[in-house]
DNA sequence: AGTTGCACCTAACGCAAGTTATAATGAGTT
DNA sequence: AACTCATTATAACTTGCGTTAGGTGCAACT
């Protein structure tokens, strides 16, 4: 039971590893986060709505989800995906309501954290507070990333960016071995995330596996040539910040 | 003199006061920020470089700047523009290597913060700092709005919540009145903001004209008829979170 | 007066990517 | 077993937007 409970967090603290050395006291103090229940939402649930006024902070423990904007004509767009460690709301310290929705891609299972909780943690190590905000800076910098993505990588180059990104970002929460991972999402997705047609994005597949980039298949996604996949992607691994590869 | 020098944080004192109601004690602990001597950039000259580690906080005084990216070919997507009263490097707080450019798109004039005198600041007036958290947020609120539009909207789409948001925050720092505004950059940097090509930013313009939505000439931009570039936009503005409209 | 460079404008052409439609598969339901 | 519904695939058609290649006007410099 309690290394099911534990589970929780390991991915948190697998990832603000990567910004700094992390003792066991400060492994101690994040499992201070899994105090309330565990929640659960299937896939293609909202976890929270633009214009909501939220009061937690959600720490994804497993399954993908996703920020996404919608216009009121219901194009949508994609603008973060969510894996197993992120949070979706920390910025509810500041602002108060949403512009952008949280969206389930899988099931997920989460922990909804009010912020007093959190500070409590904070106060207890005060350096998880840089680990975290680091944290918050690496996911704007994604963001900026997407843009240089959306606005001039071609499609090919675009997909194969976001799966080194993802390949990165899953490795180091420990769901990545080998060239290999789970890959849950839709290529509907992937549209919605990379601003393209679901026909293009299948084409655009097509074409990369053709190139022996990757093998996409049962929700497997296996990277075949990384070096060359980081070279076509113009992968520059540095926005991720992670200091310790 | 000392007007000339208080202009500097006029803007920012206006944009933070759209946030929370600020007293003439909060300004006056922002003029400590006007320490150092000014300085200034060219059109086009870079304030930093991808890759560098600068350590100050550079705040635009006037002119304007740009977050940029560019990939190994010369493809450049331009991230966020800086107008004056923003901070374009707070990030230095937390991150060490720059993972962006940051370019003047006019000539600017800029002051370099060093972090002990902007933490002078913080200790002196706690609640700043939440103000200047805020702006911090808003502007990743208006990265995910770009994504939005690059993604999904369509060229006159795009060009017209661009002009709504420029106005918003021009508004804010008291650069634009009536529906009117300084416009001073280039139909090309334009182009490179909303990953489109030089021509097509023009074909756009024309036909926003033609719709009779905009005037752009002489570096002046005009907005006809505002309500129906909102609704064009399908433009919301809560993404901005001003509070006191 | 001539040159250079920059910003803006316009037209012709072709391809990349969106749209629409249809089919095959498989999982979950009743 | 028949139903839905989501997902992947792929073909035919259309179009938006990039590319290339011009043009003009203006300011700065020689």
């Amino acid at each position: 039971m309690t290394e099911l409970v534990s589970a929780g967090i390991e991915p948190l603290f697998r990832l603000l590893s990567r910004y700094m050395p992390l003792t066991a006291e400060d492994r101690a103090a994040l499992t201070m986060l899994e105090v309330g229940p565990i929640c659960t939402k299937e896939a293609r649930a909202d976890l929270a709505r633009e214009g909501e006024n939220p009061s937690v902070i959600r720490l994804l423990v497993s399954g993908w989800a996703c920020r996404y904007k919608d216009l009121p004509d219901g194009r949508r767009q994609i603008v973060a995906f969510f894996l197993p460690g992120d949070f979706c709301d920390l910025s509810v310290y500041i602002l108060s309501e949403l512009d952008h929705s949280i969206g389930a891609l899988t099931p997920v299972r989460y922990f909804e954290l009010l912020p007093h909780q959190f500070q409590q943690v904070i106060d207890e190590r005060p350096h998880l507070l840089r680990a975290l905000l680091w944290h918050e800076m690496v996911a704007s910098g994604i963001q900026r990333e997407w843009l240089l993505s959306i606005g001039q990588r071609t499609p090919v180059e675009r997909l194969s960016h976001l799966f080194v990104e993802l390949y990165s970002r899953l490795k180091a929460v420990g769901q990545a071995q080998d060239h290999c991972f789970d890959f849950p999402i839709t290529q509907h997705n992937l549209a919605e995330a990379n601003g393209l047609s679901l026909v293009h994005v299948n084409r655009t597949l097509q074409e990369m596996r053709r190139m022996e980039l990757i093998e996409l298949a049962d929700r497997q996604l296996r990277i075949l040539d990384l070096e060359k996949l980081k070279r076509i992607a113009m992968f520059n691994n540095n926005y991720l910040h992670f200091n310790r590869e």
